[in-house]
DNA sequence: GAATAGTACTTGCATACGCAAACAACTGTG
DNA sequence: CACAGTTGTTTGCGTATGCAAGTACTATTC
């Protein structure tokens, strides 16, 4: 009875509380965004349409559709994402990214990409990086909604 | 400029996330307990004289010290933990465990790693399982408060 | 030893979130 | 077509949490 498992597991806890720490600050600071904000802009920007429903996004963000819905009001508000509905079902209201919204997930996305690589900076190959992103991608493999 | 580091990150949120939903149902259903609360349990049972400072477990669980004043209340009440004064420093206010607490958090700890090794049932060797919770304590090397 | 600075804890306030209920709209079955 | 069940969204409510300010105590500096 090993307990690899459960090394891993608290491991990967307080991986993800140094992650929140390290970017919360920059992306709040620079581009105004929350780190949730921010993962709601990406998914938007890898949709087909860039457009998304509210439970399609709950879901790629694990979150609540009602947590997803007051989201996106002040996001709409500063004109990152708007509200379209399907002609098809009238009960969808779809968050779609707007130019602004695009442009600024760009920067984003850099801003991620760049505390990303410094969070590896030292002692890390660019292997060892590859397969512990691979390892953590298989923990989640069949969920829908790829980032990268 | 390879991606690798950001789709480590985004697997890593997305790991995260699973973990929540996996754990969080049964050590609320079977014990009790939320996984912050559980961590705040399992800190205690590994510092010395099993008690820790709010602002020392503030810093184990990445939490402020108020939410650990705020969390410890309630299982003050229900007998897991208890306060303690330090004779020679009347600011500190130890959150120390009891008998009862640490009679649960026995038990959690058992659940926690029958759950964890659940999560790595299929495809995982023993190694990938052993080398990804190296790496990820890599990532969080030099800090206090190791859980295993 | 008195003043200043730093630390530990608590509390008021604002925010973020999930759950459950309400509502609206769609789907399927007879 | 009618009606029951399902799905998408919103809203009310309770809970969890951080920040900033307040209080109490300790450490430092002169």
């Amino acid at each position: 009875m090993s307990k690899a498992p459960f090394t891993a597991v608290t491991n990967l806890l307080r991986a993800h509380a140094l992650i929140q720490e390290r970017f919360a600050g920059e992306l709040g600071s620079v581009h105004g965004l929350a780190l949730s904000e921010a993962l709601l802009l990406m998914h938007l920007e890898k949709a087909p349409l860039r457009r998304l429903t509210r439970v399609d996004l709950a879901k790629r963000l694990h979150a609540s559709p009602s947590t997803v819905t007051r989201m996106a009001a002040p996001m709409e508000k500063i004109g990152l994402v708007d509200r379209q509905s399907d002609p098809r079902d009238a009960r969808l209201a779809y968050v779609t990214l707007t130019e602004a919204g695009l442009t600024l997930v760009a920067d984003v996305r850099k801003t991620l990409e760049r505390r990303s690589a410094e969070l590896f900076r030292d002692r890390w190959s660019d292997s060892e990086i590859a397969t512990l992103g691979k390892m953590l991608g298989r923990l989640t493999a069949g969920e829908l909604g790829d980032l990268v």
